[in-house]
DNA sequence: TGTACATCAGTGAACGCGCGTTCACTGATGTAC
DNA sequence: TGTACATCAGTGAACGCGCGTTCACTGATGTAC
């Protein structure tokens, strides 16, 4: 829990507030979270959040960007956990975006389906490059072509479409399914080893 | 539009509003529709619709229901639109796959994360078995092997996975992004001709 | 070290809003004879 | 064909609700001298 509300100020209420919408988003759905509950949580004045955010939007965008930071980080230390050029960091990769899906379904789908308060913010721009170069340049070393070649953004294209669709059934299907991992043949089929992935590979959805 | 209003009998009263919703949820996103905005488009009071809906979820979930007889209507007309075992039905629902989720952005996310007021309804597993099956037994024909085999099982997934993620990926971006076509090679890369695709098979994001 | 004061970060009451839902009602339609 | 009546599908007014936001305010903190 949040609360332990010392005083009248509160010291940390910013980082509390965003804390709060990230669980409630979790708990309630992408639209089930309020500034009024939020508050409840933090055990502050419905007023209060105006000292640190504009307005609604200003709240759940800086909750956004928090998560893309942990998103973020996490693809970071999967692709650092194996040298350049093993396969296994592609695999590692694909892990790491499944598994943030499946921790935090409901900020993921913000992250990708709210575009109103974040497009044109220049940290957002900022954080999609960084991602789409780290995957750039596994791809690029695992394949030991150029970063910038067009099939290196070919390949990257290819797996992040795989791992990202795959990561959005898993957590749509999250009742009936059972906890699956990343088929991982696949990614490496993807990423251009001519190895048809045996039948086993994928993991079926029952 | 869809006013008209001739007297005290609609008529068409419950079409209207599924119309109306569907509408909504385009213009407005997944949360931007509300029963009382429905009404007013359908020229009635906030109270006509409880005679055709239980509640807000029903009226949701009909509309929701509306949206998956289209697209599986779309898929199914695709897959007829080539003789069985022809590659191009692949890369045919591949398409019709990522138009709906053009054409109808909103409806498409909603059919994808609303889990609550479906899960559980007969005819929304009817249908999702239904589309399942379609994709395996167009794949199971391309491959010249039995539908119910482990490697069609495999091979769907493994298609249906990376189209689902384009369409997402194509609709999140759709303001930067130009009209991009599926990448074809990629479609039957993934179900199993053991082709490379082509650097230019994959359209780049930008 | 002590005091004066500016600034910061809260309060809590109030507001207007649109919403979902209900209620008793009523006009239009379909059916039996 | 005409009338009586049940049923259907609307009305519109009202309700309570939670929300986002604002306001004048106030308690706590930091700084200058």
């Amino acid at each position: 829990m949040i609360q332990e509300k010392k005083n009248y100020h509160h010291g940390d209420l910013r980082e509390q507030l965003i804390e709060a919408v990230t669980q409630l988003v979790e708990e309630d759905g992408p639209d089930g979270w309020s500034i009024a509950e939020a508050c409840r949580r933090a055990g502050v004045s419905t007023a209060a959040p105006y000292r640190h955010f504009q307005d609604r939007h200003d709240l759940l965008r800086h909750t956004v960007l928090r998560a893309m930071d942990r998103f973020f980080e996490r693809m970071q230390t999967a692709a650092d956990s194996f040298p350049a050029g093993d396969a296994r960091r592609i695999v590692a990769l694909g892990k790491a975006y499944l598994s943030f899906a499946r921790d935090e379904p409901g900020i993921f789908r913000i992250m990708f389906s709210l575009t109103e308060p974040l497009e044109g913010h220049a940290d957002v721009d900022a954080l999609n490059t960084d991602a789409k170069f780290l995957l750039d340049r596994v791809v690029a070393a695992h394949l030991n072509i150029p970063v910038e070649s067009e099939q290196t953004r070919a390949r990257a294209m290819a797996l992040w479409c795989f791992v990202h669709g795959y990561s959005f059934l898993q957590i749509d299907a999250k009742s009936k399914a059972e906890a699956h991992a990343v088929p991982e043949d696949m990614l490496l089929y993807l990423v251009g080893e001519a190895i048809v992935p045996s039948d086993s590979s994928v993991n079926s959805d029952e």
